[in-house]
DNA sequence: GTGCTGGCGAAAAAT
DNA sequence: TCGCCAGCAC
């Protein structure tokens, strides 16, 4: 069928309807935000399998975060059939990185069913290596040292190449972290997250065979947010491409915002020298935004040091004005969007569609406290991660070694934990010995008896955890549901019992994140055909790897009615008809590290761009006159940011001009606090344990506490003071 | 080897 | 403000 008689291309603009039906050869996209790149991506995509009888199994889609790939996979399956939009790779890098790795990576000497470290479990390891080395980590950090190693991964620079180029201190201790570091990976079988990349570029510049399948296999390729792609990216891309070169890549270099870890708008500068035969396409046309929110991004991106090379645009016609808040301090802040919310919601607005961005995680803190005493629903997106929790981390960690025993970081963190006895002397004596013989940290666990310097004691307390471990393993082989090995886990080690025991808010708050881990297993396994014992362990493990903080939108996406928070990074892609960007003051945003670097504030200042071209309709700016940062009350400047926003766009309000929010807060919350007195039992109801009954109440004032039977959620110990209850009858 | 306490230092974004 | 670590008592 001609291109342009495809349906595919109906209702797209002259630029989209380019960039979908140039199917072959290097194409850019420049998409600015909100411009339909993710329209252009589907219909791409459904029009190569469609129209010019591409196989959905040749189509390799990279995206920035698992939510994105299964929207575009949706979304393309809604054109094309879910029979074909299955069979295509809509992935992100190391995900797709993994599925080659996963076949492949034994050619590079690794055993099959590797194991990855995540930043926290790398930085361990670098830690331990440093201080085995001698590195004074007062002078040069382990975080140095890991963020220097990871500098160097995302540019490909090998531990060699690395030592070759270390002029002096400090290069040269960490050009010896980072060689001990590799071997110690690769002793373990585990990849970190960077060389999820690097190794698979490896492969395919060192194994023809394995090159010449994967570009044979991919005869197209598509790359979306190239801008926030770095170097190790860049090249894999390009060895991919390499044979047919029937590559598009989707970027804007006015939202490149992760050049901290790597990313490189040189990728797109290339991209176009290396390409001289590319189709370049930009995409200027917004519809998303009012032009009022567009003139004020584009006021405050003009000032920035990247080319434009095309100005936002869009015939929603101007809209409301952009809303300057000046707020008196953070508490003035957080109650003015308080109010603002609610107002809007009279208008007609749900909380859902209202979102609120930050330059850190931190920021959240004074946001949820004013909106739990104000009863305002909210949910935040990121911050600590489910997966970095300690709890989660320690069973898995048993659940790793039960996969791979050689993961020493793993073995490492559980050999204590819940504790029995086995402290540090103990856990050098091993290490000692395992690095004497060559063996692993778990072999010389195994040959406690031999290990020098180690107590009758301490051998046995070694020697029942080795037998703890066994007794799993034989169970996980008699073909053990993931579910069930999880509780296995908390029963013989202890673990939950002790948790159990504790009775603190905290503890019980742990209690529930091991059985959330317990529900996502028993998930995983409904979706991946629930394979059992080792097989289903390792489909579990990969699983909870590679999530990224987005990926918790899908899950939070079913609770309605909530005014979403997140910092600007995880802002970047989504959209929302009401925005408030806070914190708009000159040491938070732009963050102080930021100010002494041009290349750095250059980026923050994209980060602000991106921050406001995610708003629909209303875009609210505010800053604080002062705020407490650091333990102490600092007064900083409205953001630089804010001068750049053309003065006529922004209706100004602030404390001094309407009274402040947050004494009008503190009005009502006085008010509240005087009229609302609970006695045993009381029905209440709670934001998010629903419907409940005082069972007992106890201290006094500040400390008073409530045990409450909650309908839904059972009995749980409740802070008065904090907690967000009223009283029903 | 464990558990508590006080002092100190750090404090950005994240797959 | 918080989290981590050294130092100390048990």
């Amino acid at each position: 069928m001609p291109d342009h008689d495809s349906p595919l291309l109906e209702g797209l603009n002259p630029a989209q309807r380019d960039a979908v039906s140039t199917v072959d050869g290097p194409v850019l996209v420049v998409a600015g935000a909100g411009s339909g790149k993710t329209r252009v991506l589907t219909h791409r995509t459904a029009h190569l399998i469609r129209d010019h009888g591409v196989s959905p199994f040749e189509i390799l889609a990279i995206t920035f975060t698992n939510k994105s790939a299964g929207e575009m996979a949706q979304r393309v399956s809604g054109l094309v059939g879910s029979a074909m939009g299955d069979r295509m790779w809509v992935t992100t890098f190391h995900k797709a990185c993994v599925r080659i790795l996963r076949r492949e990576l034994t050619r590079l000497g690794y055993r099959s069913g590797f194991t990855i470290y995540d930043a926290q479990d790398s930085n361990r390891l670098i830690a331990q290596l440093a201080k085995q080395l001698g590195v004074d980590d007062k002078r040069l950090a382990p975080r140095a040292i890991q963020s220097a190693i990871s500098n160097a991964k995302d540019e490909l620079i090998d531990f060699e190449t690395y030592k070759q180029r270390a002029g002096g201190w400090p290069e040269i201790q960490i050009a010896e972290v980072y060689e001990a570091y590799q071997d110690r990976l690769f002793k373990a079988n585990a990849l970190d997250f960077d060389d999820l990349i690097v190794k698979t570029v490896e492969l395919l510049q060192l194994f023809d065979p394995v090159l010449e399948h994967y570009q044979r296999r991919f005869s197209h390729l598509m790359v979306d947010e190239y801008q926030d792609t770095n170097r190790a990216q860049y090249h894999l891309v390009d060895l991919l491409s390499g044979g047919h070169g029937n590559l598009m890549v989707v970027g804007d270099p006015q939202q490149g915002i992760y050049g901290f870890r790597g990313a490189t708008i040189k990728n797109i500068v290339d991209f176009e020298t290396d390409h001289p035969d590319a189709e370049v396409i930009v995409l200027d046309r917004n519809y998303r935004s009012t032009q009022t929110i567009l003139d004020a991004a584009n006021g405050v991106i003009a000032r920035g040091a990247v080319k434009r090379r095309a100005e936002l645009w869009t015939d929603r016609g101007q809209g409301a004005a952009v809303v300057r808040y000046h707020a008196d301090d953070e508490h003035d802040e957080a109650a003015f969007i308080a109010e603002e919310a609610e107002k809007l919601r009279s208008d007609g607005v749900d909380f859902d569609d209202i979102a609120i961005f930050y330059r850190t995680n931190a920021q959240s803190r004074v946001l949820e406290d004013v909106f739990i005493r104000v009863g305002l629903p909210y949910r935040v997106i990121g911050g600590v991660r489910f997966y970095e929790r300690k709890e989660i981390k320690d069973v898995l960690a048993y659940a790793r070694v039960l996969a791979n025993p050689d993961d020493d970081v793993s073995v490492r963190r559980i050999i204590n934990m819940p504790r029995r006895g086995i402290g540090d002397r103990t856990i050098e004596a091993l290490d000692w010995h395992a690095r004497r013989e060559g063996v692993t940290f778990l072999a010389a666990c195994r040959d406690a008896e031999h290990v020098q310097g180690l107590a009758a004691r301490a051998v046995s307390a070694v020697t029942s955890f080795v037998d703890l471990l066994d007794l799993l393993r034989t169970e996980l082989q008699q073909e053990l549901s993931t579910p069930d090995l999880i509780e296995r886990i908390w029963d013989h080690t202890g673990y939950m019992q002790e948790l159990h025991a504790d009775r603190t808010i905290e503890a019980l708050g742990r209690e529930e994140n091991l059985r959330e881990l317990k529900s996502v297993a028993q998930e995983v396994q409904e979706r991946t055909g629930g394979g059992l014992g080792e097989a289903g362990l390792g489909a579990f493990l990969e699983s909870v790897t590679l999530v990224s903080d987005q990926d918790q939108l899908e899950d939070a996406e079913a609770e309605e009615g909530r005014v979403t928070m997140m910092t600007l990074h995880t802002a970047k892609g989504l959209e929302y008809p009401v925005v408030f960007l806070v914190g708009l003051e000159d040491g938070v945003f732009p963050h102080v590290r930021s100010l002494s670097e041009p290349l750095q504030l250059d980026e923050e200042r994209r980060l602000a761009y991106v921050g406001m071209t995610r708003a629909q309709d209303r875009l609210y700016l505010t800053h604080a006159d002062h705020r407490t940062l650091w333990g102490g009350t600092s007064f900083n400047p409205p953001s630089r940011f804010l001068e750049d926003v053309p003065e006529e766009l922004v209706d100004l309000r602030g404390a001094s001009r309407g009274g402040s929010a947050a004494k009008r807060v503190r009005d009502i919350e006085m008010l509240e606090m005087g009229g609302t007195e609970f006695h045993v039992g009381d029905g209440v109801m709670h934001t998010k344990f629903g419907e409940g009954r005082i069972a007992a109440l106890s201290g006094e004032g500040e400390k008073a506490e409530a045990t409450v039977d909650f309908l839904d959620h059972g009995r749980k110990h409740l802070m008065l003071a904090y907690a967000p209850l009223v009283k029903v009858d």
